[in-house]
DNA sequence: GGGTGCTTTTAGCAATTGCTAAAAAATCAA
DNA sequence: TTGATTTTTTAGCAATTGCTAAAAGCACCC
């Protein structure tokens, strides 16, 4: 749990009586590799902090996986990176690896919203680095081009390069398999 | 003022103390057409409520002008939108039309950030949005067509059409001015 | 009313990337 | 080890979009 705790520390200092409060609330689980976390992430009840392994996050578009996240440890997963269901396809997640969460309920976040004026701003604080993550993702899309694209990728998340698929990392950046292929060779 | 409480009011109920507080922080102003609304968005120390007219909000990459948001009455600008310096080049919001803004100071907002929880919230509520509004442009520079985002574009922003020039909606698309002059023919 | 400057359109060419399909390589299970 | 499945690479072709430059259109100002 204190990894989790660290995390939320580090964006913005916590009471005491918050850090116990926050803590009373979550619950750990360890699932295998390839489990799916959640089914439908618009309807996910639980926001989840990845202390080990690997989770994805991915929907269909024109019968293609498209990858629109990667969440290993240390980051967190669920509705907040990607809060409403902005598309057709059905959004999932799906673990890359044995993976062990920490979950909290929408439910009890909520209360601990209305109770604490300061976890109320944690979650602002969130959101806001998640407009800074998604704004980096815009500029990334928009300007560069495919192989500065990969570039970039191996530079700011070498580890996930070993540990997802070609095919992941592909629709992850917006390309397709093959054009991934074709630069990692040239 | 009314109109920017309504549009708060529209994001989270508030309380009538909390909108008395949040009104005596309010300063409106006129600017014409073509004035520098901010000079550089990530130093900027207001938060602005387009109250009558339309703001653009821009940069410079590679020599070239890249509007990266249209802020038409009825909608909010400044570093809440942008919120970091994510790029080299200057950001800075320049007026399309004589513009009538309500704005606000990040020191009075952090006033009441701290004195009401309430609105706090508000500006998690709003960062929330902002963050649907990243999806959805994300979503569109992925996977549509130049041509489909102009279609897309034409919907939902219809007003701006008429109000901004050619090549300031092409930067705002990402493609070539030249490409959207081609496409607005076929 | 004519000139000046800005915006939009047109044309031709080049580069990037997508797509399909097939071969090669790697992984996994029996 | 062998066979089956999945993943990655390779090849060739097509489509989209970018770029440069020049022409046409428009608006504004003296």
């Amino acid at each position: 749990m204190e990894n989790f705790l660290n995390y939320l520390e580090h964006i913005t200092p916590l009471s005491g009586s918050a850090c116990t409060a926050i803590k009373r609330k979550l619950k750990k689980a360890e699932y295998p590799k390839n489990e799916v976390l959640i089914k439908e992430l618009s309807r996910c009840e639980y926001l989840y902090f990845v202390e080990k392994g690997l989770a994805r996050a991915s929907y269909f578009k024109d019968g293609k996986d498209i990858t629109d996240w990667f969440a290993p440890e240390g980051s967190i997963i669920g509705p907040v990176v990607r809060h409403f269901p902005t598309k057709e396809g059905q959004h999932s997640v799906t673990l890359l690896e044995d993976t062990t969460v920490i979950g909290i309920s929408f439910a009890d976040l909520q209360e601990l919203y209305d109770e604490f004026h300061e976890i109320e701003r944690l979650g602002r604080m969130i959101a806001i680095q998640t407009i800074l993550l998604l704004q980096f993702k815009i500029d990334s899309i928009q300007f560069l081009t495919a192989k500065q694209r990969y570039a970039h990728f191996i530079k700011t998340q070498p580890s996930i390069l070993q540990r997802a698929s070609l095919g992941y990392i592909a629709s992850y950046l917006g390309m397709n398999q093959v054009t991934l292929s074709r630069i990692r060779k040239s």
